[in-house]
DNA sequence: GTCGTTGCAAAGCGTTTGCAGCCTA
DNA sequence: TAGGCTGCAAACGCTTTGCAACGAC
């Protein structure tokens, strides 16, 4: 059974306030505001521990570790910013996806990942 | 000044006939059918230096390690297997990209994997 | 013979785990 | 007070690097 902690109180809290995927370091930094001292390993445990109860989903991004964002959200994609590396969500999805697979393969899903500049950077 | 060893030659061999994108450990086990003993830092070397030299490109997929594939191929995406693992390559893309990325943002390229399971595991 | 390449082992690096002490309920 | 949670440090797995021996040219 699961207990209210300031460490596990400030990781949600980084997501709540971030509204964009973080990955586990991006957390540390973000909830060492609230919780002063807070170890990297509570918060893989902590990331573990939302996934597990469904508060938390990952985030798979070509080539590097997955990042994180609370679940519940609509599907969507990501835009990956080549210059902050920081991961932004897109609203709506393309069509055409299964007409690119064989008719013997079975499709179950897919993943979208635009990459650019974000605002920021563009400017 | 680069020089044509017979592991060299295993590993390009390696990726000529698998026609599928593979990763460094599947590299391995192929290219050891032709040069026994071949050791894992070697595979990790020269795919580096393939890399380098514009004979390989990167096929990055979420969640796990860049996995590789012969360069120069026409775009495309790829098809991951949940059941096998294995990544093949699909023809083809999709429509409407841009209009999924705010007007501020620069859009520079995607990527796109669709999951599902492939002819063998599919049967 | 030169010097790039190889295999081994050690070092890195991000992630996970063991453990004693802490703190929530 | 009990037992989950935390921080530290050690352990892990994958990738990279140092080094002496090897082998392509």
């Amino acid at each position: 059974m699961e207990r209210n902690t300031r460490q596990r109180a400030a990781i949600r809290a980084a997501f709540s306030r971030a509204r964009r995927p973080l990955g586990p370091t991006e957390v540390l930094e973000l909830a060492r505001q609230d919780v002063d001292g807070l170890g990297i390993a509570t918060v893989y445990r902590t990331i573990k521990s939302l996934v597990d109860d469904g508060w938390l989903t990952a985030v798979g991004l070509p080539g590097e570790p997955d990042r994180y964002e609370p679940a519940g959200l609509a599907h969507h994609h990501h835009f990956r910013c080549k210059s902050c590396d920081r991961v932004f969500d897109l609203e709506g999805c393309v069509e055409g996806l299964k007409k690119l697979v064989p008719k013997s393969f079975q499709l179950e899903g897919h993943e979208l990942i635009l990459v650019g500049r974000c605002k920021q950077c563009a400017a």
